[in-house]
DNA sequence: GATGAATGAGGGTTCATTCAT
DNA sequence: TATGAATGAACCCTCATTCAT
């Protein structure tokens, strides 16, 4: 395992490339030759490295889930307070995509695909992605600041609006200015968008035993544009 | 749909298998053999009804997006509530959903491929989906029953949650018993996460105003790194 | 037989469409669909005017072929000077070129292609287009103008050179710039050519013994080629 | 050339056997598969040399440009006699078609599809090819043995004639008994027609001052040639 | 006679993968 | 290990031709 010593290692270079690649165009889109190309090595030498495109598509993936699995246990444990956690959840989720705009659109194009490649390998992973969000709830709910609630919802409310936050960037962009006069704000940046969904969803889990108002018509009134 | 079994427009049977197809595999991966197939025509007759792969492509999209603005600004107008119409909003799509399995697939491919070939076309629907929520915020705020909000944000909330679980479901319901005994319930119907979604977010648009009951992070946002 | 009042015959119109076409891109890169299109009538009757591509073809060649017999024969029996009837062969063949540019086209694209699809019934054209040449030329010596020569030479010189000229109009004028300064003149007219060239061969076919004038191989001192 | 037989490079026997079939068929009737077959490569192959089909005839285009320039280049400095190079150059043309009688049928087929893919730097051999026949009238005019005249003319009258003749030569074998009784002899070989042409053409340009008879036709001549 | 729709047989091109060096 | 070259199996698309109306 002698690796060239002036940059990272070979497979490294192609499993970038390749999950560049993969995120761009999908599975069947992505092209090898392209991969190789990218990754500026021979393409039999990818094949050297990685076996086959399936192959390498599980290893892609493999390693993204890693990567959020890794994310939100750390911001999950992040501090004592349930809320607080939640809203970090959201915001090391944000961060993650910023970071890794693959993230989103491999994951949304494998289970679009009926996770036809997931390997098992992959469920070690999902249970601690899911484990973060169930520890949070659970935790809300002993300190009874949090109703009960289905994590895999809370979680598909957290993760799949940036999932889909995300990956509508282009799209958004593109029609910004058509409902800029609807006062829809399309180009508001992802940090802001799980920002504002920490505190939803936050709010939306406040038992209900809060009391009983829900004191109607005092702080809206006026329109929208403020915060 | 009103047409006898059989004898449906071939080019209505050609647009039901193309998006099936591009559903299950996406654009690239999608086979026009396949499709020509599937909706039991000749290759060459479907070329001669749509023209190539791409716009067919184009057509199926344009096609499912129509369905979609129908129906959320159906749902939008049901009630007088807004609450109650969000609720409303999110069944309805929950319905879409699973009505048209195929509809989220093609979505969020369509997403993570950049917007590469949505049409001009789809512009006029895109302001239909996105008025929807709009009108419905609007009229909470004035009402008072809802604080101010991008409904940029609040849509993805709502439709993004959906279409992530919707998307999910394979993977979920292949790792269900995996988190079984985590207290996490993976297969649950998506009729069911509409209905917490709905709730949720209608709490969670609650105005601040709601006075000095459920004290959790009354500062609204700007509250939510620390603790 | 009653044709559409307005207009040409139908066929008449394919025939011309079907020449334009052959003439443009040859047998095998002219479409049927092109044809109908071009010609106004819908493909499925144009197989019922013709038959099929193949013998549309060769309808069209055997109209041209005519055309090209007739217009040679004319002009070889114009007047009684045979070099006269030389140029003015050479001149009614510019004419013609000139209005049917597609003619040395497809003739050229048929020879190049072996003569494929050359129907037997263009014996008889044949046989007139060089008893053209052959005529006057047996005049000449009779009358003791010309040299004897064998007409199918001439014939190639005259119809040859006027073919290739007017064939390579296109790639002339594209090139024509280019080789300005060179003294060459690239875009001068088809009938300017087809002039020069009558003088030329006329003169070239004077009898040797033109009497003693005309130096004969004698400015050239060294002259090794001719006799 | 210089190869072994059957070492010759990959690219060069499908260069050869792209040549044959575009000879053979035109561009629009070459079949890649056939190209392919002829040469004994995959036609995957193919496009991994060549690229595809239209730069594969580029190739071929320029490769035989190249080589009638540089005969004709060849030959027209052969000698000083300007009046015997003609008859040099109307030979080695009539030689290069004979070894290569692919050569007059892409040349035509080129030139009648209006040289759609004439690539530019077809320019540089173009130059060169009139170059020859300028070069030798220059000569002729300046040694007194020749009136002045268009190159264009005169190269075309040479190359024109023998290209058609060369073309034409399944023609002519099909119907050379139907017009033997005519006194015209279709089946001369190609060489015996550069002769007579040369021999012609010489003739044809020998200066009117010669003596002062014969004054045919001098009129269209004189304008443009000269220097 | 005319027309929209259908169809089978390719045709050009791509692509994942392998092999010899 | 790395690389240029090769390959077979598709894949998208076209085209001449036919058929039902």
């Amino acid at each position: 395992m002698v690796e060239s010593e002036e940059s990272t290692s070979v497979l490294a270079r192609i499993l970038d490339a390749a999950a560049e690649e993969f995120g761009r165009v999908g599975f069947s889109g992505a092209k090898v030759d392209a991969i190789a190309r990218r990754a500026g090595v021979n393409k039999a030498a990818l094949y050297y490295h990685v076996g086959n495109k399936e192959k390498l598509y599980e290893t892609v993936l493999l390693q993204l889930f890693a990567q959020v699995a890794g994310t939100l246990e750390q911001a999950a444990k992040a501090g004592p307070d349930p809320v607080a956690a939640l809203s970090a959840l959201a915001s090391a989720m944000a961060g993650l995509f910023s970071r890794l705009p693959v993230l989103p659109r491999i994951m949304t194009m494998e289970m679009a695909s009926g996770a036809r490649t997931m390997p098992l390998a992959a469920l070690a992973e999902f249970r601690r992605i899911f484990g973060a969000t169930r520890d949070i709830l659970r935790q809300g709910q002993e300190t009874g600041v949090m109703r009960p609630a289905n994590p895999a919802f809370v979680h598909m409310a957290l993760v799949g609006t940036l999932v889909v936050y995300s990956l509508s960037e282009p799209l958004r962009r593109r029609f910004a200015d058509a409902v800029q006069e609807m006062d829809v704000r399309l180009d508001a940046p992802l940090a802001e968008a799980a920002a504002f969904l920490g505190d939803l969803i936050g709010r939306g889990l406040r038992p209900d035993a809060a009391v009983g108002e829900t004191p109607v018509n005092t702080a809206g009134t006026e329109g929208h544009g403020d915060a």
